[in-house]
DNA sequence: ACAGTAACCTGTTTGC
DNA sequence: TGCAAACAGGTTACTG
């Protein structure tokens, strides 16, 4: 579900919630989720109080006096803050209880993640390797570009390898694709520093206006108020195999790359 | 160092 | 209608 639209939304739909509040409890339903959740959470959290919450890539980070909280909501992964009083339904997995209100992780297929880490989180091992922020001015086309010399993978597979670029997962990166007017299959060596110019102005356009938009609800979802993203609608090849190309009209292909599926016009991406 | 694949897990859709 | 296969927003670990 969540890529990096739906997990900024998630952040700036909890944060006026639960932010500057003091854990009174944590409760751990189902621990084995990518990792195991900690089971020493519950005494490292208590009594402390949230001080802020940032994001990487598509990790989120609760700060505590005592060390980060790092969530990861994986493929069906949602946060919501709901009354602590709320019973638990299938997929609940963990809740951080702030008084009356707590913040409930549902994730049914548990690729997700909680991790705690009381080093600063970019020296964690799975943020450490990770590549900039597609919205900070450290993403750019001749980043692009340095990086893809010396690389074989289709343009597609390039973007959304989280160690060149974070937050580019498949609905964006086919978007961003039709955008900037590049085949997904193309490899990323032979394009021109001038086409990642052009990608690298796509890729931000388009995430900055999903988040807008408050992310993209294909199936499940919701905002941290229960609100579905409404990015969905703007949708051009994503999910469109077949139907006319917005552009020409030339039916939507769909192709299998690196195992996901990929969505474009023959016509209009070279 | 890089590329390709399997793996983690459940729910929904598709096809026979 | 029923059942099995295919597929789904992510990412790591392993193999060659």
């Amino acid at each position: 579900m969540p890529e990096l639209p739906e997990v900024e939304t998630t952040r700036r739909g909890i944060r006026p919630h639960i932010q500057g509040k003091t854990v009174s409890a944590v409760v751990i339903r189902q621990p084995s989720l990518r990792w195991p959740i900690p089971r020493e959470l519950p005494q490292l959290l208590k009594h402390r109080k949230l001080d802020s919450i940032g994001r990487r890539g598509k990790y989120l980070i609760l700060n505590f006096s005592n060390g980060c909280l790092l969530l990861h909501l994986g493929m069906s992964g949602s946060l919501r803050v709901l009354p602590a009083s709320t019973p638990a339904e299938k997929h609940d997995h963990f809740d951080l209880v702030f008084g009356k209100q707590c913040l409930r992780l549902h994730d049914p297929r548990r690729f997700g993640a909680v991790l705690w880490t009381e080093s600063p989180p970019d020296r964690h091992p799975l943020l450490h390797k990770l590549g900039p922020e597609p919205l900070s001015d450290k993403f750019t086309g001749g980043h692009l570009y340095r990086h893809s010399r010396t690389r074989r993978i289709a343009v597609k597979q390039f973007i959304m390898d989280g160690k060149v670029v974070v937050g580019v997962g498949n609905i964006y990166a086919n978007e961003a694709l039709f955008h900037a007017g590049i085949s997904p299959g193309r490899s990323c060596a032979s394009i021109s520093a001038r086409r990642y110019e052009r990608l690298a102005d796509a890729i931000k356009q388009i995430l900055v206006t999903a988040i807008e938009c408050g992310g993209t609800t294909l199936q499940d979802f919701v905002q941290a108020d229960g609100q579905p993203g409404y990015f969905s609608q703007e949708l051009q090849v994503y999910g469109r195999a077949g139907e006319a190309c917005p552009c020409c009209g030339k039916p939507i292909k769909q192709k299998i790359l690196g195992q996901r599926s990929s969505y474009y016009c023959a016509r209009c991406q070279r």
